[in-house]
DNA sequence: CAGTGAGCGAGCTTCCGCTTGACTT
């Protein structure tokens, strides 16, 4: 018998690796692959379509290093459990690194853990089998259609509009879900229709607000002037009688723990965070927060998952924290489990707090401001779902007048529940329609007199276009994309100009029009919000074994190859021209209206009467405040290498330029405008005059990175810079502040 | 700070999904 040798465990996360090793103890080497490592090439198909679809794997470029490491340590290890996500992805990740570093059937194991609790994982160790091929298969399915489909269809795109463009299952989708909802935007009729609210006076004196609601006890809406004016003639002057007054209670339960989706539109509702950012901040929460006495913590458990699941270590956690903290009238009374979306593949629990009775007050001194906030919203989302119901005590009251009836609601809060946490709210319904003023006592008979009547007139309003956080939902909720993709492939679609971010909001460019209309019309299937749906319906065929992953992929090439050829035929010769961008600004030398031009440094803003008129200017935002050295307006900038900045109108005549940001808010001091820090979140604002007293100086402003001081000269040796790509360039997003109407919302019966 | 917009066309771009990385203006 030979000297028992250390088992290897290779998991994807390096803040796993490190729970776990912990959790089994002496005996065991837990490392981390931190995702493939073993893919198709990126510079070729690596796809041999016309053999069987047979992939060239090769070791992903950039990640020898790690390749190295796990191949050695698989090697000296006695047995290698392959420990990656319990989904298709994590299976085929376990795969390749079989393949990849040659490890011998006899000494892989494949084991999952759902959760990464003790007991499941030390469970998980002692229940190895072998790996599931038809789970891998599937992938391999997903992977190669993704892959031809991309790599197809890109390259169409380079020769008939522009070169650099991108086409994909995921992204094209998006693109045109952007798209439509500005085609249903452009369609709206909107609808005229009437609040009309009558103010009713009891004999004591009292008075209260009723809604019109119907005739003749039936609930009828007004649509014109002319019918207000008839329910006006014939209340006015009348006596009103209390037909019906009814009390009644609502219960309201909490919603489900996060996932990625509902966190990043949480985030975003509630903390103005864009769903990168809450990934990154949720990342940091994830990995570990040093926190006095307890060293390096892991606050939240995994931030990319479409799971509900709660371990039963956390239910019972939260149970006692709820009992103890709350009351026993808090609590649930026994753990409410949530039931996982249909299209989800439920590798991980929900995101919740890893240790739930640490509360967000006793960690914030710990953590930056929105480490807090995403940990705070976490912590009550997840705490709220095992507590009680809110109760809520409701009056109706009908006052009926010449057959019309008017109706006044009041609602009150009778018991918080999971309310005292979280406050959800979900629907602005509520807040429409439950008056702020309790109602007085009321008796069936009794009469009113009516003081006074006040119509209102409004128009049905547009759906709005989507932001960032709305169109990942609506994603979601489709199928499309997952929950490690979602923010990436906004960026996508963004940095491709296929859409741009005007205020908060998703607006399709001509060029986005352009590229899906040609989707549209020759690859229809691809660009059907229905075409993941259906491919996962046959991925879960190939992982029952049900069906052959190359039959799959050969029943899909035959049509998709039938259009690429019919697309090619009918493009022949032809390039499609991309409409320019058409801004709101006018030419001053001829009046026409501005549009968007691409050049050499970026988007600006061109006439369209070149050559007779060639003005042009720089593509901006105009900020608010006033510059602080000539009293001009203030411009978003950026820069050639894609940073943002802030620079008067003027330009190199004025010369002022900054990097923090311009507020509204002015120096109570010396009137000018006060600038604060870049970057999301609430932040204080400062004034920047150094002839006023109210001046901060740079060394207390609380930069994130020094600012180039003045001896260190550019010089230098350019040695020990690592060729480093310039970050993305970012494009001067769009122009003024999204001017809205505010119409009212169509606040059509509350269902 | 720059002050751009077509044309030759070198050599290049591109997918989705799994992970983390990082010292700059």
């Amino acid at each position: 018998m030979a000297a028992t040798k250390t088992d290897l465990v290779i998991v994807e996360s390096p803040a796993k690796a490190k729970t776990i090793e912990r959790y089994l103890g002496g005996g065991y080497k837990v490392v981390a692959s931190m995702g493939h490592l073993r893919d198709l090439p990126k510079s070729t198909m690596g796809v041999d379509i016309e053999h069987g679809f047979e992939p060239d794997y090769q070791p992903v470029k950039g990640r020898e290093d790690v390749i190295d490491k796990l191949r050695k340590a698989s090697r000296k290890a006695g047995t290698v459990y392959l420990a990656t996500d319990p989904d298709r992805e994590g299976e085929a990740i376990s795969w390749h690194l079989k393949e990849l570093l040659d490890i011998p059937d006899d000494k892989a194991r494949r084991v999952t853990f759902n959760e990464i609790t003790k007991n499941v994982v030390q469970e998980g160790i002692a229940h190895p089998r072998d790996i599931d091929q038809d789970l891998v298969d599937a992938q391999q399915a997903r992977r190669i259609l993704d892959r031809i489909v991309g790599y197809k269809l890109s390259p169409l795109l380079w020769r008939k509009v522009r070169k650099g463009l991108s086409a994909g299952r995921v992204q094209s989708v998006a693109t045109r879900m952007v798209l439509d909802r500005e085609r249903e935007i452009g369609a709206f009729q909107p609808e005229e229709y009437w609040h009309l609210t009558a103010t009713l006076k009891t004999e004591r004196g009292e008075s209260f607000q009723a809604a019109f609601h119907g005739a003749g006890g039936k609930k009828t809406d007004l649509h014109s002037e002319a019918e207000v004016n008839k329910v006006s003639e014939a209340v006015k002057g009348r006596p009103f009688t209390v037909a019906a007054v009814t009390h009644g209670t609502k219960k309201r339960s909490p919603s489900p723990p996060f996932i990625t989706s509902t966190l990043q539109q949480e985030a975003s509702r509630r903390l103005g965070m864009t769903p990168r950012r809450t990934m990154s901040i949720a990342q940091q929460l994830y990995e570990g927060v040093e926190i006095e006495g307890e060293g390096s913590v892991g606050l939240i458990t995994y931030m990319r998952t479409d799971s509900l699941r709660l371990s039963e270590d956390a239910l019972a956690a939260a149970a006692r924290f709820i009992r103890g903290h709350y009351g026993e009238e808090y609590y649930y009374g026994k753990p409410r489990r949530y039931k996982t979306g249909s299209n989800a593949q439920d590798a991980h629990e929900a995101i919740r707090p890893s240790i739930p009775s640490l509360t967000p007050e006793q960690v914030k001194k710990s953590l930056t401001g929105e480490q807090y906030r995403l940990y705070r919203l976490i912590w009550g989302r997840f705490t709220a779902s095992q507590m009680s119901n809110a109760v809520y005590d409701n009056i109706t009251a009908d006052a009926v007048c010449e057959g019309y009836t008017f109706r006044a609601y009041h609602s009150k809060i009778a018991f918080p529940g999971y309310t005292a946490v979280y406050e959800d709210n979900r629907d602005e319904d509520e807040a429409e329609e439950g008056g702020k003023k309790p109602l007085p006592e009321l008796t069936k008979g009794q009469s009113l007199a009516l003081t006074g009547l006040d119509p209102e007139q409004h128009f049905t309003a547009p759906p709005s276009r989507y932001s960032e956080a709305t169109l990942i939902r609506a994603m979601e909720e489709k199928g499309i994309g997952r929950p490690s993709t979602y923010a990436p492939t906004i960026t996508t679609i963004t940095a491709r100009e296929y859409v741009v971010k005007e205020g908060k909001y998703l607006k399709p460019t001509p060029l986005g029009e352009t590229v899906t209309e040609l989707m549209e019309e020759r690859f229809p299937d691809i660009v059907d919000v229905k075409f993941t749906a259906r491919m996962e319906d046959t991925l879960d065929k190939v992982e029952e074994g049900k069906a052959d992953w190359k039959g799959v992929l050969s029943d899909f090439y035959g049509g998709f190859e039938k259009d690429l050829s019919a697309a090619e035929e009918a493009l022949q010769g032809v390039r499609i021209k991309v409409p320019d961008e058409v801004s709101a600004e006018i030419c001053p030398n001829c009046g026409r209206n501005l549009v968007v031009k691409s050049g050499r440094f970026g988007r600006f803003l061109a006439c369209p009467g070149y050559p007779d008129c060639s003005f042009t200017m720089p593509l901006v935002v105009e900020m608010p405040g006033r510059c602080p050295k000539c009293g001009s307006r203030i411009f978003k900038r950026t820069s050639k290498k894609g940073y943002t900045y802030y620079a008067c109108e003027k330009g190199p005549a004025c010369g002022f330029m900054s990097w923090d940001v311009p507020t509204k808010d002015v120096c109570p001091a010396c009137g000018k405008t006060m600038f604060k820090l870049a970057g999301k979140g609430q932040r204080k604002s400062f004034c920047i005059n150094e002839a006023c007293e109210n001046f901060l100086p740079e060394d207390k402003r609380g930069y994130r990175y020094r600012r180039s001081g003045s001896a260190a000269e550019t010089g230098g040796d350019a040695a020990g810079q690592t060729a480093k790509k310039p970050a993305a360039k970012k494009t001067a997003a769009g122009k003024k502040t999204a001017a809205r109407k505010t119409t009212a919302r169509t606040g059509k019966g509350t269902a």
